[in-house]
DNA sequence: GCATTTCTGTACTGTATGATACAAAATACG
DNA sequence: CGTATTTTGTATCATACAGTACAGAAATGC
């Protein structure tokens, strides 16, 4: 399930007009959750409205068009799902623990409760970005922003001894992150759970040994 | 460029009525190198119609239906592009050097000349996997049988000694598949031909120093 | 209270899409 | 040569689609 974290549209001060009966980030997460398992090309505007709940001209005022919608509800997944990745990253604790919770939080939603959603960065993104700039630009600064979080741990953890000092952080986190993208392709291809914890604990193993 | 391999339609005996005006197999490389950008859900009939120079009622004559002719298209992938990358796996060369060889072959598929194209099984296939079960069994079986003549190389190389022994064929294998897989999805990101092979060869060190 | 502004819901528009009907053309069989 | 069989090309069909016009509803500001 998609955690409810309220953005700076919730806390608006009260305008003009007739009030919005709906709450935007619960639309736009109804949305990406659509997208996420179809994609963009095969998740039509019906879809939408049936997942959001608001009719066509309410979509269409609140994010424009269904392009736009699509880079919104991507922006989103970043926002809190990727995100949500990368805070196991950060706990105190040694390196191998982190990428194990890491790699733990990328299994569990990845195989979700509803069927194996994979990840929309991995699994959905690609296929539009090959012809669609935009989401070619949006597909590259989301692999950048995980890279340079996995990047930045592995640079600590080398401080901290936990690295071999041949190993160099960046190319490192990009193995680490191409793991985490090709779980969430077999997870949606119907590999069981248990088998993409044990390639997540092969990669922590390879990663952390010296 | 696609090589063009005949299979069994283009030695099938003369049949009764008008002779075909086109070869199967170009008209099914023309689909997939459209399929292989766009992916199945944006390309349209009259894309395919314009690249693979049939006519409607000759492409539905051949191949059935849309979907049917994305199967067919990616099993041709699986059977041309995918089998090319395994090859070099088999040279008679030491595990290191193999490895490399692969590698090399992906990357140079995944950044085309055409642009970067990525990999049909792990840049659209997933997409459409996630709600069409047919082309979710067809991305597993791609996935294994890549999984599959990695494991056997690397078997191999245990028994030569250029593995150590208490590294798993299986999940390494699995973990060499999803370097390769995360290398199509940077490719089609847009990522630059020098860091993918940087990612290759960190791979290709970690799986074989002992 | 009245004008203004914004949102909601229905109904609609033009187009693009996947798929086919049908007749003409080209071959094999007898 | 005539019939059966298969392919080709045009023209078309019904549908699904993204996007919008418009009227009514609900709020604010004066």
């Amino acid at each position: 399930m998609l955690p409810s974290v309220p953005s700076a549209a919730s806390v608006a001060p009260r305008r003009r007009g007739r009030p919005r009966q709906f709450d935007a980030d619960a639309a736009l997460d109804a949305a990406l959750r659509t997208f996420w398992r179809k994609g963009f090309q095969a998740t039509s505007l019906d879809e939408l409205t049936a997942a959001t709940g608001l009719n066509r001209p309410s979509l269409y005022a609140a994010f424009g068009n269904k392009d736009a919608l699509y880079a919104a509800a991507i922006a989103r997944y970043v926002a809190t799902i990727g995100r949500a990745f990368l805070i196991p990253l950060a706990a105190p604790v040694p390196l191998a623990a982190a990428l194990r919770r890491f790699f733990a939080a990328v299994v569990a939603t990845t195989c979700g409760a509803h069927g194996p959603l994979g990840c929309a960065i991995a699994c959905t993104l690609p296929a539009d970005a090959g012809h669609l700039p935009a989401l070619q630009r949006l597909l590259a600064g989301a692999l950048a922003e995980i890279d340079g979080a996995v990047q930045q741990r592995l640079v600590a953890a080398r401080a901290a001894g936990e690295l071999p000092r041949h190993a160099d952080p960046r190319v490192t986190a990009q193995l680490v992150v191409g793991t985490m993208l090709s779980l969430a392709i077999r997870a949606r291809a119907g590999a069981p759970r248990r088998e993409l914890t044990r390639i997540a604990s092969a990669c922590v193993a390879l990663v952390t040994s010296r």
